[in-house]
RNA sequence: GCCUGGGUGGCGGAACUGGUAGACGCGCUGGAUUCAAAAUCCAGUUCCGGCAACGGAGUGCGGGUUCGAUUCCCGCCCCAGGUACCA
């Protein structure tokens, strides 16, 4: 019997769904072993052949652990609230929920094909309300908890309550947006609504007036990471600023943790440098300037507090508030003319025109705090309102921008470095000596910038400063496909609800769009629609998609518990994921809040630690490889290849399956349009037409998109599986080549044709193989084991590719050796290494319960090593030399050779390099 | 600009801590089988010279350390991803 994939794959998929050969349960004898993808979108367009990468890596890895003794937990499930269901919902009126659930069955047609282990029994998708109940539960915990500076951890509003009803909050220190003072008579006297104000800016997740990034052809708010170039990225629509007031979570809070998490983690370095960029902690001084003639202060900040004696302005973003108060009538006209002119440019604009400067002087001057000089106070879009205090201490001759405005409005540059000349543009290394200030003079930058610092602090104009990039994440949508908040208001004040009533559920609402007053979708439901109502009205925002994913990891542990969100042994016993795959794009969005929301719940004692994913791979992306036609301009005639710069021509994309090896099938070309029916061409001397390439993004547009339900139909599963793989390594990106299976195919062929006769018969050899078949088998165990813990998984399907030929060589038919091998393939193939160990015999388990092979070094001892023997570091000839033979006799032996007599060519060796077991270096 | 990766045959890639560069696969060339094709099998395939034995060059470029460098160090070029008036 030939190896027939379809026949096999079909029985085991069978199989491994009748029996739930996956189901995971908890077992404390076991050592835990978590692998978890990152949950897909289901998209209505299905996957493409770089969708499963990921996933059968993991796959393999699950896989592989089992086999290694280890309780895996393997979980999918689906991120199934999203922005493309609701516009198609807009559109056909389709509520969401009923095309989610047709691309859900479709995903998991073509998942089941590929053959994963995953545990379906614990499914979660976000959208569904058992599990929303939690996302709203969770909210809650936000909106009942508040930030303790000093135990550098959150605690529950009530405790914050507490410390109000006895001290007011005075001496609190907590993350907080709080800008008055209060008693604790004070507190009490409040009425109940100023009281709920006052807590909003304690609480972690809060309502408050924001800026966002608004897109009015989406009818939506849009996080940062959303928006490229004043663009969404979903759909390419202009952004635009607006204020409304929103939801947002307080992640500042989280900030230093946040930074210094990262350190214990194992994930790439571009990922975490991302994440310590986006954060974008620096260290300084906030320091105060008094205004001449105002009884105004204004606050900076700057990383340079060893530069102060060289500031010689000051420059106020446009926006500025103190701009008002402080401009001098001669001034106010260009002022004004300039804050204008600020205001109606967008901030793509200020960022492509980096290049010009520009500013007004306010005729104000503020005062130096140590030197008393009177320093003229400018205003300048250079300077950001959103970042620091919206004012800087310009400093010329250490900051690039600051000297390139002082030399525009010839503004003077006052020099504080020693020896060193600032006369052709700032000096901005930490390398230089201070001087001309007084008493920081001689100090090199880090004493100096202490020092300062210090001299700030106690003469009371100052203090040290942490400042972070990092925003408060706005965590309010205005779309219908989310996650209701579980809300309700009584006038202006929120109200949480009880979580006896949760899930609040997504009302019946007539259209998907927002209400004419502006307001979100949800506005359009009555009363009597939602599943709890109370107060004037409920929330009607919904939450963003990243809210569900935030916690998803821990759902799968314990999905269909409906008491808890997770049950405290469970979690106990599962902990955090030990190996998470998935893209590099998530890094500022879904890795940055899983991380925070994991660890405000370990702050409040719901989770036992305090990273999700302690091992994170992300996979490249499969690019597709699109072939190319040239047409010539004004006409329907095409040109191979090899002509085409003779003519005026450009290139058409044209579907990869009517091109076989870059040579076009003219014929079936014709037939694919109608507008190409009558197409001319010019072609080869040979008469072929050859295409051009290129490696882009798969998509439909560009007719590149390779399906992997095709290729398992063609070659199977276990071929798609093992030929993904051996395209390079998982992190990186590569081209996807169809040509390239048939290699994988033909040796999983081979590999069958080691159990089977010339006339297919089942035949393996009872008998004791031989020492040169023990020993490929025992290499390739090694190896295998080796390249899987360093997840280079393309390197072990080569390893697996010799030792099938090796074996294939020795004509090695034996049990013995096939029957380890079969375990070490199956992670991989995990189908044809079903049917090969059913017929080794093994009734009673599946291949997925047996044991990894263990390699043994006595197999592989060897008695001789065949020396490369080198001239000056280039090797000249090999000899195969017993290893127990000393260095001096090595030596001694290689000099006496006829060869090296010809490279010797009558020199006596300079020196002679042994190194017993590698090589053997000859100095001439 | 800054940060993070990366640059090896016609292509994807291998070489893990300095020790035979190009494993494995694709493609290509020749041969066997076949009426023919597909499939399969065998041989060859970094480049240059040579029928060959063999010789020379060679891991983006230039330099260095070393008996020996794809691997380590210095300077530069190019590609990909991220980020940006962040004070």
């Amino acid at each position: 019997m030939d190896y027939n994939f379809r026949e096999i794959e079909q029985k085991w998929r069978t199989f491994w769904g009748e029996n739930k050969t996956f189901k995971t349960v908890e077992d404390l004898e076991k050592p835990k072993f978590y692998v978890l993808d990152m949950f897909p979108y289901p998209s209505g367009a299905g996957l493409h052949v770089g969708h499963p990468l990921g996933y059968i890596a993991s796959d393999i890895y699950a896989r592989y652990k089992r086999l290694q003794g280890y309780n895996v937990l393997h979980p999918m499930g689906y991120d199934s609230f999203g922005l493309p269901a609701e516009q198609y919902a807009i559109e056909t009126g389709q509520h969401p929920a009923v095309t989610t659930e047709q691309n859900i069955k479709r995903y998991r047609q073509q998942l089941d094909k590929i053959g994963f282990s995953f545990d379906w029994d614990r499914e979660i998708r976000t959208s569904n309300p058992d599990y929303y109940k939690w996302t709203q539960w969770i909210f809650k915990q936000f909106f009942n908890s508040y930030y303790d500076n000093k135990a550098d951890k959150a605690k529950p509003i009530g405790e914050l309550i507490k410390i109000f009803n006895e001290k007011g909050n005075k001496d609190v220190d907590t993350s907080n947006s709080c800008s008055i003072v209060f008693t604790a008579e004070e507190w009490r006297d409040f009425s109940e609504e100023r009281q709920q104000e006052i807590l909003q800016d304690y609480r972690l997740t809060y309502l408050a007036e924001t800026w966002v990034n608004w897109c009015p052809k989406l009818g939506t708010v849009l996080a940062n990471d959303e928006v490229v170039n004043g663009r969404s990225v979903r759909g390419n629509h202009p952004v635009v600023q607006k204020k409304m007031l929103q939801w947002s979570m307080r992640i500042t809070a989280y900030a230093e943790r946040l930074l210094q998490g990262l350190e214990q983690l194992d994930w790439s370095d571009a990922i975490k440098e991302q994440q310590r960029n986006w954060i974008g902690k620096s260290v300084g001084a906030s320091v105060f300037f008094m205004i001449d003639g105002h009884n105004e202060k204004i606050e900076v900040f700057t990383t340079r507090p060893d530069t102060i004696f060289g500031v010689s302005f000051m420059v106020l973003a446009p926006e500025h508030l103190l701009v008002e108060k402080i401009t001098t009538s001669e001034y106010k006209e260009k002022v004004t003319e300039y804050q204008k002119e600020a205001s109606l440019k967008t901030e793509r604009d200020r960022q492509a025109n980096v290049k010009d400067i520009s500013g007004e002087f306010t005729g104000a001057y503020a005062i130096h705090p140590f030197t008393g000089e009177k320093i003229p106070i400018w205003i300048g879009d250079y300077v950001l309102a959103s970042y620091g205090t919206g004012a800087v201490m310009s400093v010329p001759c250490g900051d690039q921008r600051d000297w390139d405005f002082a030399k525009y409005f010839n503004l003077p540059i006052k020099n504080i470095f020693k020896d060193i000349d600032v006369s052709e543009g700032a000096y901005t290394e930490k390398d230089s000596v201070i001087d001309n200030s007084d008493f920081l003079n001689g100090l090199p930058y880090k004493e100096a910038f202490e020092k300062a610092i210090e001299e700030i602090e106690k003469r009371g104009f100052g203090q040290k400063k942490i400042n972070y990039r990092l925003r408060d994440a706005v965590f309010s949508r205005q779309r219908f496909w989310g996650e209701p908040f579980p809300i309700y208001y009584k006038g202006n004040t929120p109200y949480v609800i009880e979580d006896e009533y949760l899930p609040i559920t997504l009302p019946k609402v007539d259209k998907y769009l927002p209400t004419e007053d502006g307001d979100p979708p949800l506005a359009r439901a009555k009363r009597e629609d939602w599943n709890y109502f109370n107060g004037d009205r409920m929330e009607y925002n919904t939450m963003p998609g990243w809210a569900g994913s935030s916690w998803y990891f821990v759902r799968y542990l314990d999905p269909k518990n409906d008491d808890e969100f997770v049950a405290k042994d469970k979690v106990e016993y599962w902990k955090n994921v030990d190996l998470y795959i998935g893209g590099s794009e998530h890094a500022t969005g879904h890795l940055l809040y899983a991380r925070f929301w994991t660890k405000f719940l370990y702050d409040l004692g719901y989770l036992p630690f305090d990273e999700p994913f302690q091992k994170m791979i992300n996979q490249g992306m499969i690019l597709g490889r699109s072939s190319l036609a040239y047409r010539i301009k004004d006409s329907n005639t095409f040109v191979t290849l090899s002509k085409k710069d003779d003519f005026e021509a450009s290139a058409i994309h044209v579907d990869i399956s009517l091109v076989d090896n870059d040579k076009l099938n003219v014929e079936r070309f014709r037939e694919w349009r109608e507008e190409y029916k009558n197409a001319e061409f010019i072609t080869e001397e040979d008469g072929s037409f050859i295409c051009g390439s290129e490696v882009e993004k798969m998509s439909k547009s560009k007719y590149n998109v390779e399906n992997p339900d095709d290729l398992v139909e063609r070659f199977g599963a276990d071929t798609l599986r093992m030929y993904e793989m051996f395209l390079g390594p998982l992190e990186q990106s590569k081209p996807w080549d169809t040509k390239g299976i048939n290699g994988v195919h033909n040796f999983l062929r081979k590999f069958w044709r080691l159990f089977h006769d010339k006339e297919g018969n089942f035949a393996v050899s009872e008998e004791k193989p031989s020492k040169e078949s023990l020993k490929t088998l025992h290499k390739t165990i090694k190896k295998v084991t080796e390249d899987l813990n360093r997840y280079s998984f393309n390197t072990v399907v080569s390893t697996l590719m010799i030792c099938v030929n090796e074996l294939n060589d020795q004509k090695c038919h034996h049990r013995e050796v096939l029957e380890p091998l079969t375990v070490l393939i199956s992670p991989y193939a995990p189908f044809i290494a079903e049917e090969l160990w059913t017929k080794l015999g093994h009734e009673e388990g599946t291949v997925s319960q047996a044991s990894f092979p263990v390699f043994e070094e006595q197999y592989l001892v060897e008695s001789s090593h065949e020396y490369p023997v080198s001239f000056n570091g280039k090797m000249r000839f090999k000899l195969e030399l017993p290893l127990d033979l000393a260095p001096k006799d090595i030596e001694k032996v290689i000099l006496e050779h006829e060869k090296s007599q010809k490279w010797l060519d009558g020199k006596i060796p300079k020196k002679v390099i042994v190194v017993p077991g590698k090589i053997v270096n000859v100095v001439v």
